[in-house]
DNA sequence: TAGATTGTTAATCGATTAACAATC
DNA sequence: TAGATTGTTAATCGATTAACAATC
């Protein structure tokens, strides 16, 4: 199966923007590619060729095509259930961001633990109660979690999600979480963001 | 001056985070920031040396000096000013990040189009018209910017920040921009990070 | 056939790691 | 002196790039 280098899986989202905005049928050069995503081309065909999907000499690639296989690839070509934990301000963007529905995933669930919240609807999903959360999980209404709880309550809210079968989770929340082997996790840390930026800035 | 390698420059704020949790006085070891960051010992003392900064042997680093450098090395020995463009359900949620105020940043200004929203306050700093956003960045009212706008206005929104004088952009608006050279850019894109998160888990 | 572009090799570059002498 | 830990070298690993033969 897979085995693509975490360099290369970072950039497939960068190829698969650009070949969606591609025109049916067209064909697409790696030089194209490198251009529109800042690689080099040479660095290009490495990844499509780590992906075994090959184009056509003189010709390049398949727009359409090479867009299912990255999709495949990244494990997109079923549609992803999405759990957004927390309903708060975070929540509620990350609930709305265009762009997310049209590349894959469907918001199936929103948490908070505001009895306030509760039933509202955030993007047209009604907000659930977050001590369902974990039952919810391992029913399967979602499979990859996005954390948007405050500081306090991440570690704990990632450990229910765990116990609860769940192996991809996303944490915008404002800490450091810690998860088992085995389980996909992603930080978005805007102090840390911060940080590095103002190095470069 | 400085001359750090990008992946040194990435983990500088997880050492950072570590070593203000240190009791003042207090020596570390590289062996226990490899530990508590996740890299190893012989990578820890690498960055460090990368710093010029020196420990001593069979001791370790100073707690205080050692983040003092890595404040200074970031260019937050001085604090930073931040203003955040767009005081939606995002921007709000960013200016209310805890912890980012406790690094070495000052959120001096957030800005919205919404004339409802423009003088009521978030996070204790009134909201201004984003008509002003250029106007106040030239004049030094914040010089690091987060976007936070939706998606159709960001390449805008960046364009003016730049013609300003701008030279660090935070862009978590769900939109790709672009910025001259000399500009220093972070983008983060909830997207990109499902599809990366989903190809591991 | 001529032009374009892939697939792949070899060279290069950058980052990590193990190991150990130096030294507190 | 014995134990601990740094600073640094040499080896290794992983990722990028240039270049070009293969081939559409």
């Amino acid at each position: 199966m897979s085995e693509l280098s975490p360099a290369t899986v970072a950039r497939l989202p960068r190829y698969l923007r650009l070949l969606e905005e591609a025109e049916n049928g067209r064909t697409v050069s790696s030089d194209v590619l490198a251009e529109a995503t800042g690689v080099t081309a040479a660095n290009v065909r490495r990844d499509v060729a780590a992906m075994g999907f090959q184009g056509t000499r003189g010709v390049g690639y398949s727009a359409v095509d090479l867009a299912d296989r990255i999709r495949r690839e990244l494990g997109i070509d079923k549609r992803r259930k999405v759990g957004i934990v927390g309903a708060g301000n975070l929540g509620t963007a990350l609930a709305g961001y265009s762009g997310v529905a049209r590349r894959g995933f469907d918001v199936t669930a929103v948490y908070d633990v505001d009895p306030k919240r509760i039933g509202q609807k955030v993007g047209g999903t009604e907000i659930r109660d977050m001590a369902g959360v974990a039952g919810d999980s391992a029913d399967g209404l979602f499979d990859m979690a996005v954390l948007a709880v405050p500081a306090p309550s991440a570690q704990t809210v990632a450990n229910q999600l765990v116990s609860a079968g769940i192996k991809s989770i996303l944490n915008f929340a404002p800490a450091r979480i810690e998860v088992p082997e085995g389980v996909a996790l992603r930080q978005v840390d805007l102090s840390y963001e911060l940080q590095i930026l103002s190095y470069y800035g």
